[in-house]
DNA sequence: AGCACGCCGACT
DNA sequence: GTCGGCGTGCTC
C-alpha cells in the first residue's frame, strides 16, 4: 500500500544496534511529539519496543517503507537536550551504541516491552476434528481461560518450539494473538479520609457525635480525626487515624458507608527524607575555610577542581557549603558516591542541612522509586535539588545543574565494566557539568594518579585544593609494619595473627575500643586442595577453582555463581584429606572468635551484605558498639565514619601488592591509607598494623609514612616507562566465544591487523587470569595510545578493523568487546 | 539483542 | 518421520 506519510521520527531503540530507525507518524503526532519522548514501536515481526525520539523530520527513507508507530507514551519529554548531548558523547567516547546508553540510563520501568497474548477467535467456531493434538490442547485451554501467554503455551504443550502450533491455529482462524504493553510504573496511592463537609460546623458535628453514642469506637475515630486535623493542616491518612483511635479498618469503612467520612487517594513518593529541624550548616574551622576559598578561587578559572583532603579532615562540611551556595542560585547538585551503601549514612548527615531537598538514586532502589526520583530531577522539583547517588545517577535528566561532587573520586566502582556502556562516572560527570557550564569537584584522601596528574601536571588542567589536617586536630594514626615471614620463623604466629597484632588487639579490647580487621578476600578458605593427589575442585563453566563457603558448607564459583555441596572426599582420588588453602574473611572471623572468646565479632563482605538493609544493619551495630571487632573486605575502607576505632589490622598486604595490574601499587596504597584512616577518630591516637611478608616494599613504606607524593611521583615514573595512563590511553579489546580455537585464531588475526596500524602499541593477545567464564573463552588485546595521537582517529581505525574482522564469516560469531579506559 | 528461518543429526 | 540443535541474516 502506498504510504502517504510525510512526517517521520528517528528513534533510539534499547538494543545494541548502530543503525538508527525511522518510523512514520501522522501530522497530528508530529505536532505533539517532541525530542526526548518515548514511543512504542513495532520492531521485527512481532515485538513492540519502547523507543526514544531523537529527531522529527520530513525526509522519507528511500530504500524501505517506514512502519508507523504504535503509540506515544509520554505527555512531556522524559529526557532533555542535555542528556541527548551527553549520550552522544558517551556513545562516541566509550564506543558503544546509543541503545546501550538508553538502556543504562532509563529506569527499567520506562522501557516497556510487549508480551504476546494468545486469545480465542470468537468469530469462528472450529470443528475439533480439524485440529491436531497439540492444537486442540491449546484450543481447549482457551475455552477456560480468556488468554494465554507464550510461556503458558510452552508449559501446556511441554515442548520448546511452540510457535508453529500457534501459527497453524491462526491459519485455521481458531485464535489470534495480541501484543500487550504494560505500564510498569504504578504511582503509590495513600488512602486519606476527611469529614463529610456537611458536618463542618460545630452544631452539626456535635449532633453527629450524639447520634453515635452507641458506637464508641466510631466516635473515637471521629475524635481522633478531629484532633489530627487541628494539629496539622495536612490531609489525614487513614493509617494515622487507625493508629490514634486504635480502631479497625472495618469501623472506618462503616463510617464511610454512612457517608460521615469520605475517602480519597493521593499520589505519594515512596521515599522521602523529611527532616523537621533543618539547621544551618556548621561553621568551618580555619583550615576548612582556607580550603573552601581555594576551591572557589580555582572554580573561577577552571571547571574541575581536585580536593585532596586527608581522611576525616571534614571534606563533607566543605561540600555542604558549596551545595548551599548552588542551591541559593536555584540550581541542582549531583553528589556522587562510589558505593550504594554509603548513601544511607550520608543522607542522614545531609538531610540535617537540606531536609527533603535530597533524593537518593541507585540500583538497589525499586523501579518505582527510581521513576519518582527521575521525574523530580526532570522537573527540577524541590525534592531533588540535591541528588545523592552511585554511578548511574550521572545519567539522570538534570536540566539546571550547578555543581557535581565526586566523592572518593579514586574509587574503581565509578567505572562500569560489564555490560556496555562501559563508562566512568567521574569522567562522564566532568562532561555533563561542562554541558551546563557547571563545576565539578573531585574529592579524595588518596586521589587517583590521573586526577592528581591533571591537577598538578599537564598544564594544570584541573584546579587544586588541599586539606591537610584532620578535623579537631586528631592525629594521623601510627602505622606499624609487621614482618610475618620473620614471625613465622620465630613461631610467633597463631593462625593468621602475629603476636604484635594479638597484643594490640588485647589492649584495645581491654580499653573497650573497637577494632577493624581488613582481609582482601571473601569466603572462608577460598580453595580446597586434596592432600593426597593435589586436586582442587574446579567450576564446570569457568576456569577457576571453586571456593569454600562455610555458612552454607558449599563450594562456589565467584564468576558464574555455580554452587555445589562441599564433598566429603576428593572427587579425583577419593581421599578424605581435603585441606584449606588461602584464607578469607570467614576464617579470620573464626580465628578472632577462638583467640578472643569474649569479643563480639561481625563480618562485612559481599556475602553478609547481600540484602537491601544488611549493610546498614552491620554498620549500625558497629556504630552502637554492639560489635567489638569488624572483619571485612574492601567495603570497610570506603568512607565510613566510626568514632571509636582504635586499631586497624591489615591481615595480609601482599595479596594486594601482587595483583597483576598496572594499578596494583596505586590501589594498594589507596586501600591501605583508606583503612588506616578508619583508625583514631577520637582523642586517642589510632594504631594500624600491617602484616606483610615484604615490609621493605616501597608502597608499604610510603603507606606507613603517609607519603602520597612519593607514591605519586614514583608511580608516574613507572607509567612513563611502561606506557600506561595517565601518560598513555588504553583501549582493551576482548574476544569472547565458547570455542577455544576460534578465539585464538580470531584474536591473532585481530591483533595482527591492529599492529599494522598501531605497531608496537598493541599488546597481546593474551588470556586473562580466568580465561573461561560461563563456558566462554576470553582473550584480550590491549591498545596503548600516546598523547599526541588523535583519539578520534584511533577509534575510527579500531572500528574499521573490527568491521572487517566481523565480515569474515569464520569470525562472525565471536563477540568483540571494546573497553575504553579499562581501568 | 531477539527472533525467524533453514539445515542437520538424534530419537519417539 | 519429527524435535530440537545451532548458524545466518534482519530488524525502520
Amino acid at each position: 500500500m502506498y504510504n502517504e506519510s510525510i512526517f517521520f521520527i528517528d528513534v533510539i531503540l534499547p538494543i545494541p544496534l548502530e543503525k538508527q530507525f525511522t518510523y512514520a507518524i501522522t501530522k497530528a503526532e508530529s505536532e505533539f511529539l517532541k525530542i526526548g519522548m518515548r514511543v512504542a514501536v513495532p520492531f521485527g515481526k512481532r515485538k513492540i519496543y519502547t523507543a526514544l525520539v531523537l529527531n522529527i523530520h520530513q525526509n522519507a527513507p528511500i530504500t524501505y517503507e517506514a512502519k508507523e508507530i504504535h503509540q506515544i507514551l509520554d505527555e512531556q519529554p522524559i529526557v532533555n537536550e542535555f542528556q541527548i548531548k551527553l549520550w552522544q558523547w558517551m556513545a562516541n567516547y566509550y564506543m558503544c551504541t546509543l541503545g546501550d546508553i538508553l538502556r543504562a540510563a532509563l529506569p527499567s520501568a520506562f522501557l516497556l516491552e510487549s508480551e504476546t497474548n494468545v486469545v480465542l477467535n470468537k468469530e469462528e467456531t472450529i470443528n475439533d476434528l480439524d485440529l491436531k493434538d497439540d492444537e486442540f490442547l491449546i484450543y481447549e485451554a482457551l475455552q477456560h481461560q480468556s488468554s494465554l501467554k507464550i510461556e503458558d503455551v510452552t508449559n501446556i504443550l511441554d515442548k520448546k518450539k511452540v510457535l508453529p502450533v500457534i501459527k497453524a491455529l491462526i491459519e485455521k482462524q481458531a485464535i489470534h494473538v495480541e501484543e500487550e504493553l504494560f505500564e510498569k510504573y504504578k504511582p503509590k496511592l495513600i488512602r486519606y479520609v476527611k469529614l463529610n463537609a456537611i458536618y463542618n460546623n460545630e452544631a452539626s458535628f456535635n449532633e453527629l457525635m450524639n447520634t453515635l453514642n452507641r458506637a464508641p469506637k466510631q466516635r473515637q475515630i471521629l475524635l481522633s480525626l478531629f484532633m489530627l486535623k487541628s494539629a496539622t493542616k495536612k490531609p489525614i491518612k487513614v493509617s494515622d487515624v487507625l493508629k490514634k483511635s486504635e480502631a479497625s479498618s472495618a469501623q472506618i469503612k462503616a463510617l464511610i458507608d454512612k457517608e460521615i467520612l469520605e475517602e480519597y487517594y493521593l499520589k505519594t513518593d515512596r521515599v522521602s527524607f523529611d527532616n523537621d529541624e533543618i539547621i544551618n550548616s556548621k561553621d568551618l574551622n580555619s583550615d576548612q575555610e582556607n580550603t573552601l576559598n581555594k576551591i572557589s578561587k580555582a572554580f573561577k578559572n577552571q571547571n574541575v577542581t581536585l580536593l585532596y583532603g586527608v581522611t576525616s579532615s571534614g571534606k563533607t562540611e566543605i561540600y555542604v557549603k558549596l551545595i548551599e551556595d548552588v542551591l541559593k542560585q536555584g540550581k541542582q547538585v549531583l553528589y556522587l558516591v562510589p558505593e550504594i551503601a554509603l548513601t544511607s549514612q550520608l543522607v542522614n548527615r545531609l538531610s540535617v542541612y537540606f531536609g527533603n531537598q535530597i533524593s537518593v538514586y541507585h540500583s538497589r532502589y525499586s523501579l518505582n522509586e527510581r521513576v519518582e526520583v527521575w521525574y523530580h530531577v526532570l522537573n527540577n522539583s524541590d525534592k531533588a535539588k540535591v541528588v545523592l547517588g552511585a554511578r548511574s545517577s550521572v545519567l539522570l535528566p538534570f536540566n539546571n545543574l550547578g555543581l557535581i561532587i565526586v566523592d572518593e573520586e579514586h574509587e574503581q566502582s565509578y567505572k562500569q565494566f560489564d555490560p556496555a556502556p562501559r563508562y566512568h562516572a567521574r569522567d562522564t560527570a566532568v562532561v555533563l557539568a561542562n554541558l551546563f557550564k557547571a563545576k565539578t569537584l573531585l574529592g579524595s584522601a588518596t586521589p587517583s594518579i590521573e586526577s592528581y596528574f591533571n591537577a598538578v601536571k599537564k598544564e594544570k588542567k584541573y584546579g587544586f585544593a588541599e586539606l591537610k589536617t584532620r578535623y579537631n586536630d586528631v592525629l594521623m594514626p601510627e602505622i606499624e609494619l609487621v614482618d610475618i615471614k620473620d614471625k613465622h620463623k620465630r613461631k610467633r604466629m597463631q593462625g593468621h595473627f602475629s603476636d604484635r597484632l594479638i597484643e594490640e588487639m588485647t589492649e584495645a579490647l581491654n580499653d573497650d575500643n573497637q577494632i577493624i580487621l581488613f582481609q582482601n578476600r571473601r569466603g572462608f578458605s577460598p580453595i580446597i586442595e586434596c592432600n593426597t593427589c593435589g586436586h582442587s575442585p574446579q567450576c564446570p563453566n569457568c576456569d577457576v577453582s571453586l571456593t569454600y563457603h562455610q555458612y552454607k558448607n558449599q563450594l562456589r564459583c565467584h564468576y558464574c555463581g555455580y554452587a555445589m555441596a562441599m564433598p566429603k572426599n576428593c572427587v579425583a582420588c577419593g581421599s578424605s584429606e581435603l585441606d584449606n588453602k588461602g584464607f578469607g574473611t570467614e576464617q579470620i572471623e573464626e580465628e578472632v572468635k577462638a583467640l578472643f572468646p569474649k569479643a563480639k565479632v561481625a563480618r562485612m563482605d559481599l556475602d553478609t551484605t547481600r540484602g537491601k538493609h544488611s549493610y546498614e544493619r552491620i554498620i549500625n551495630a558497629f556504630e552502637q558498639h554492639e560489635v567489638d571487632v569488624l572483619v571485612g573486605t574492601q567495603m570497610v575502607t570506603k568512607g565510613l565514619d566510626f568514632r571509636n576505632v582504635k586499631l586497624v589490622g591489615v591481615m595480609n598486604a601482599d595479596s594486594l601488592l601482587n595483583f597483576p595490574d598496572f594499578r596494583a601499587h596505586e590501589r594498594s596504597f589507596q586501600l591501605m591509607q583508606q583503612v588506616a584512616g578508619r583508625a583514631g577518630r577520637t582523642d586517642v591516637r589510632g594504631k594500624v598494623l600491617i602484616q606483610t611478608y615484604n615490609p621493605y616494599h616501597k608502597i608499604l613504606q610510603q603507606v606507613s609514612t603517609n607519603d602520597y607524593l612519593s607514591m605519586f611521583y614514583e608511580q608516574l615514573d613507572e607509567r612513563y616507562n611502561y606506557k600506561y595512563p595517565p601518560i598513555y590511553r588504553l583501549i582493551k579489546v576482548t574476544l569472547r566465544h565458547r570455542d577455544y580455537n576460534k578465539v585464538n585464531t580470531g584474536a591473532d588475526w585481530l591483533a595482527k591487523s591492529l599492529r599494522q596500524i598501531f605497531r608496537q602499541q598493541v599488546l597481546g593477545p593474551e588470556f586473562p587470569p580466568v580465561s573461561r567464564i560461563r563456558n566462554q573463552y576470553h582473550k584480550n588485546i590491549l591498545i596503548k595510545i600516546p598523547q599526541n595521537q588523535s583519539l578520534s582517529k584511533t577509534k575510527e581505525a579500531i572500528l574499521k578493523i573490527k568491521n572487517s574482522f566481523l565480515s569474515i564469516k569464520d569470525f562472525r560469531p565471536i563477540k568483540v568487546i571494546l573497553n575504553v579506559d579499562n581501568y
